[in-house]
DNA sequence: TAGTAATTAGGACAATTGACCTAATCGGTA
DNA sequence: TACCGATTAGGTCAATTGTCCTAATTACTA
């Protein structure tokens, strides 16, 4: 098996689902970007839903290997958990355009009844457990799972908002509630 | 024109749209459930933006309408600003199903750059006055089109989540946060 | 160099899409 | 009754969809 070409057509498929959507995206489409005959890509990819399958593995990999990343970035947990928060800006132009790449793939597909839906929630999920390791070594031990899902809550609310009224102050002004909240807790807490 | 088949196909439209989603529902989904004709729908609605356009209008029309109801119902703004954080209680089902008709419609229209996007934001924009309307009646006035959005943001975020993980603990934790918020607001105020 | 497996290209398939046309039928009016 | 516009049904159109097949080409190995 060829990995480049496989890994470019997971690559592209995975850009074009973001900024289209799943159902939107063609067969035709990939290949065109990718430079590749149908055919090929057929070779390569069987069905539809194949390729969703190896973009969502992909999208998992590569959240872990981010969160590896602020794992090591950040050096208190609270650190940790504002690397979180500020995705929204670090990517405010993206999400702005498209939303958030995993709840517009979780929405769509559950809209779809998509076998699928339950793999694309396991991005959601890896945020979720590392938030909550986050909130449990900050000694929250009991509420951190509902503070994790909290937060995920909150950033899914701004990108959706944010992508419909295209407005930048909004985005800022969330995330810089989202940083009280934080201080906030840990206030309480201390 | 026949106002009752017109209307009928609509409200059906509404309902397919928001339940398979704008893309996904074709004009034979349609006229199949509305049990008349492909060329009798066509009749009715040259192209499919038509109809997405009379869908919109009749979303603003009923969400009009409701705001009217909250507005006679509630008999204080804090009572009425609860009507609507309450819909996520009320409509779980549905919403546990769909997503949030307003909002999986207007990520759908942006991914897609349909430019019946703007039209659709007003949907939101509706919902945005009219509580932004209720926090300056509380007296914040200055305050009150970010309150309005706060609201907004954390209802679409808990929409999106209860979409993906379908937890109806979830749902009731977050609307009990977002009546504590309401408490505090006016605590703080007062 | 010869041969074999991996890869690619290009087309074909039935099904479905939005769009469009024409003929039939309906209802009310002159 | 005869007429005419409003409404409906059914069929057609080109384009696109996901899927599949076959032949050519490449890359690697014996």
């Amino acid at each position: 098996m060829s990995a480049p070409t496989r890994e470019t057509i997971i690559a592209t498929a995975d850009r074009l689902f973001y900024e289209r959507g799943f159902e939107a995206t063609s067969f035709a489409n990939i290949a065109e970007k990718v430079g590749i005959s149908r055919g090929n890509f057929y070779y390569h990819f069987k069905t539809k839903d194949e390729i969703l399958e190896a973009v969502i593995l992909r999208r998992l990999a590569f959240t872990q290997d981010m969160l590896a990343q602020w794992q090591a970035e950040g050096k208190t947990p609270v650190d940790r958990i504002r690397l979180f928060i500020h995705i929204l800006v670090r990517n405010q132009t993206k999400i702005m355009q498209h939303g958030c790449p995993v709840g517009t793939l979780c929405s769509e597909l559950s809209k779809q009844q998509h076998p699928a839906l339950a793999h694309a929630t396991r991005l959601f999920t890896l945020f979720r457990l590392w938030l909550s390791g986050q909130f449990t070594e900050l000694g929250l031990t009991e509420r951190a799972d509902s503070l994790a899902m909290h937060l995920l809550m909150r950033s899914q609310g701004v990108a959706t908002l944010a992508q419909s009224f295209q407005d930048e102050a909004f985005v800022h002004e969330e995330v810089r509630l989202m940083d009280n909240w934080l201080n906030d807790l840990i206030d309480v807490k201390g």
